[in-house]
DNA sequence: TGAACAATTGACTTTTACGTAATCCCCGAG
DNA sequence: CTCGGGGATTACGTAAAAGTCAATTGTTCA
């Protein structure tokens, strides 16, 4: 049935619901990363151009730049149809996720050191006679 | 023991440990994150000095600017000793770590997503008749 | 219909994180 | 000595990713 499921958002809403800007999102279309449809010269965003910017949201909290988010969102669309594209296109996937999980690595270094200085903190909070 | 921990470094045997340039690491040291100290008006590096630029890396890759990898070497240092100064530090400590696990999530579903892409890329592969 | 409001475009500005000379200092080898 | 290489400083340049502002152009609804 799919009820609810709206045909389209206006610019300003998506702005509201991700907190950018319309310049953001108009910069993003500049860049190739979402496609929104016209009414005369008003963007309608699809819920699938929706679903792109989250993807790239994720994407720049990851500390990805544009251009690889574009690469990273170009993955994600349908295979392509030539078997060298396809080979290739895996190699880039494979490197992407390599990429991520030395990512991964460093995030739970970076978590586990945080959790070395909280305890610290805790710590030195008791030898100062406050209860936490 | 502690053997071979050499005294210091000079800032090229880090510019290629760590593959940056001379230029990143006086911005680095202008910036406040590291301290060298001088023989002269030339930089040596300490061995921590050279662990906090590890840290320094690290922060890049996971995409934070400078000042929030700032913020975070502040973390990892001697807790403060004043109790207000201590509370403070721990909310900000949890606050990264908060952000750290939305990194996380962000990078899961990521992988997640690319690892669908590669499935599918295979699944039309194989529709081609080549054997992976 | 006409004022208010939402969107668009284009140009210019800003911030971050360095890159790139240009010039100078110091030191050890030949 | 002297010169070549490593290091320092100063100053200007730049690419990415928007922010800001101005001038217009629809659009709506009382």
């Amino acid at each position: 049935m799919r009820m609810s499921m709206r045909e389209f958002y206006s610019i300003t809403e998506l702005t509201r619901e991700f907190d950018i800007s319309t310049r953001t999102l108009r910069f993003y279309e500049d860049e190739g990363l979402i496609q929104p449809v016209r009414r005369g010269r008003t963007r309608l965003f699809r819920p699938s151009d929706r679903h792109l910017i989250r993807q790239i949201m994720r994407g720049k909290r990851l500390g990805f730049s544009i251009s690889e988010i574009r690469e990273i969102v170009q993955m994600y669309k349908e295979p392509p149809g030539e078997v060298g594209q396809l080979k290739l296109m895996i190699r880039r996937i494979d490197e992407k996720r390599e990429n991520l999980r030395q990512k991964r690595r460093d995030l739970e270094e970076t978590l586990a050191e945080l959790d070395l200085a909280e305890e610290a903190c805790v710590e030195r909070l008791a030898e100062l006679g406050v209860k936490t």
